[in-house]
RNA sequence: GGCUCGUUGGUCAAGCGGCUAAGACACGGCCCUCUCAAGGCUGAAACGGGAGUUCGAUUCUCCCACGAGUCACCA
């Protein structure tokens, strides 16, 4: 069976191109049927984040990418926060110094940081490697701190196959001896990830590129302990562009690169998962550009990855995020949107109509706020916005007459839907001899003091009501005096 | 700097020896229209360079250039 994980460090935020590489690792366990596990890295007591699992779940919850096996579920490998397996480590790790792969260093951080003062070029000197049995003995006893280092082949090549980058190989002497667990008895991703991904039967490990290089000494883990090899999935980088126009990988200095970030901002994680999906995979059917995650299970395949890093696109991430919203139905919008609406609404105005006609003209749930405003309360305006050429309006007495004889048909009109509205309106264009978008031009602009607004004049009426479209009416006529 | 990987329009990308080199976002134009949005049509825009292999290279090989990643008691 195909087994994944995502094992992400406990960083506090969800950092958008972490959750790609937990989507991918989902999706390749999910289109085989197979089991995807969540494991928390957090060997890294220095850097410890108060509730950062927390947000590491939440997200999964809200992707609805779930797992089958983690910290807060359990499962039958657990525990799954690794620094609640640190005795697990240890014993590895002496195995490992028993089979000769592995040997205790007693070097102390001064010693190793004058050695990159002199060369900064060439790693550890591997002062320790070849200590004798009685000497390690010696400083155990002796109280010395130490740490675990993984004893490098010197010589030859180590190579392996990557499921999307194909062959890698690595020349040995290139290899240093990395530290296994570290002083504080806490090992180090080098190593726990490994052991833990042959204890929890991961098939397929699925992570960032940037592993690429650093994956021969895993494999070189592997075989000394003659345990198999899982399947390596390397992803290419997500990038951000720089201000100067370079590209880097994807950080804080691009914007918003948490997935929180982006939610706070008024993005559907629908459509975030659905953009980040194709942000280096392409399905082998390329004819549409949507899926749901129920979709890319079926469609995903290891084979559609591509190798070059791709540049994260907040315009296209925008697009996505407009046609999620546009199809959402008013129910899920309204729900959705409530909180990012911070104006208060007035009784007398048509929310649900208002609602709609904003729902199909935002790309995200912020931008909600802005464009309702003009519905709640009239700003003032110019009175040059009657003007327009392609109508031609060029004084504003034609601006006048409309809108005096548009009053005294509207104050006739007791019901304000949009269709009636639009009939009643047509028998003014007729009496005054004006084309249609000449009266609903000026009739518009009045009632929302606006050159572009979401909806037509009559849409607009409709939301806010008689009381209140006759009293911009006056406002306007007013002006024009 | 060493090592590893990558390079198709501004961006995401299809292509896996023979094509007028798809499509999407963004951009321009036109249509529709009660402004905007949406929608429809349409335009501009790409194989980093050089050698080879081949009847034929975007596709295969090599070199170069450029870009990225990595060289931690971080993951």
């Amino acid at each position: 069976m195909t087994v994944t994980r995502f094992a992400p460090s406990p960083t506090g935020y969800m950092h958008i191109g972490n959750l790609r590489t937990a989507l991918y690792s989902y999706l390749v366990a999910k289109h085989d049927g197979g089991k995807f596990i969540l494991r928390i890295e957090d060997t890294d007591r220095e850097r410890l984040v108060e509730g950062a699992t927390d947000v590491i779940i939440s997200t999964l919850k809200l992707t609805d990418i779930v797992y089958d096996e983690g910290p807060n579920i359990g499962g039958p490998n657990g525990p799954y926060v690794q620094s609640e397996r640190k005795e697990i480590y240890l014993e590895y790790a002496r195995k490992l110094i028993d089979l000769g792969a592995a040997y205790y260093c007693f070097c102390s951080k001064e010693r190793l940081e004058k050695l990159h003062e002199s060369d900064s070029t060439s790693g550890y000197d591997r002062h320790c490697r070849n200590l004798t049995k009685e000497e390690v003995e010696a400083n155990l006893k002796a109280g010395l701190p130490y740490v675990i280092r993984q004893k490098m082949p010197l010589t030859g090549t180590t190579s392996y196959y990557d499921e999307v980058f194909g062959e890698i190989s690595m020349k040995n002497e290139e290899l240093q001896d990395q530290i296994l667990i570290k002083a504080d008895g806490f090992p180090t991703y080098n190593f726990c990830h490994v052991i833990d991904d042959h204890l929890m039967g991961v098939t397929h490990v699925v992570r960032g590129s940037e592993y690429l290089t650093s994956t021969p000494k895993y494999v070189l883990l592997y075989d000394a302990f003659g345990w198999e090899r899982p399947k390596y999935v390397h992803l290419p980088l997500l990038m951000g562009k720089n201000e100067d126009g370079s590209v880097s990988k994807l950080s804080k200095r691009h914007g918003a690169v948490s997935f929180q970030d982006l939610v706070n901002d008024g993005y559907l994680p629908e459509a975030i998962i659905n953009y980040i999906a194709l942000l280096g995979w392409c399905p082998k059917n390329n004819e549409s550009e949507f899926f749901s995650l129920e979709d890319l299970k079926k469609v995903f395949t290891i084979d559609g990855i591509s190798k070059s890093p791709s540049v994260f696109d907040f315009e296209k991430l925008l697009w996505f995020n407009g046609e999620y919203i546009h199809k959402l139905d008013d129910e899920k919008f309204l729900s959705l949107v409530k909180p990012f609406v911070k104006t208060q609404i007035p009784d007398n105005l048509n929310y649900l109509k208002m609602m709609q006609l904003l729902k199909t003209r935002i790309s995200k749930l912020s931008e909600i706020d802005d464009k309702m405003s003009f519905f709640v309360s009239l700003g003032d305006y110019d009175k040059e916005l009657f003007l327009n050429k392609k109508n031609k309006i060029s004084d504003y007495g034609i601006v006048k007459d409309i809108l005096t004889e548009a009053k005294s048909v509207l104050s006739a009109t007791d019901n304000f839907c949009n269709d009636n509205l639009f009939s009643s309106l047509l028998t003014v264009a007729e009496k005054l001899g004006v084309k249609t978008g000449t009266l609903m031009w000026c009739v518009r602009i009045a009632v929302s003091g606006l050159l572009a607004t979401p909806g037509g004049a009559t849409e607009i009426m409709e939301v806010i009501g008689k009381k209140e479209s006759l009293s911009r009416i006056d406002f306007a006529l007013n002006k024009l005096i």
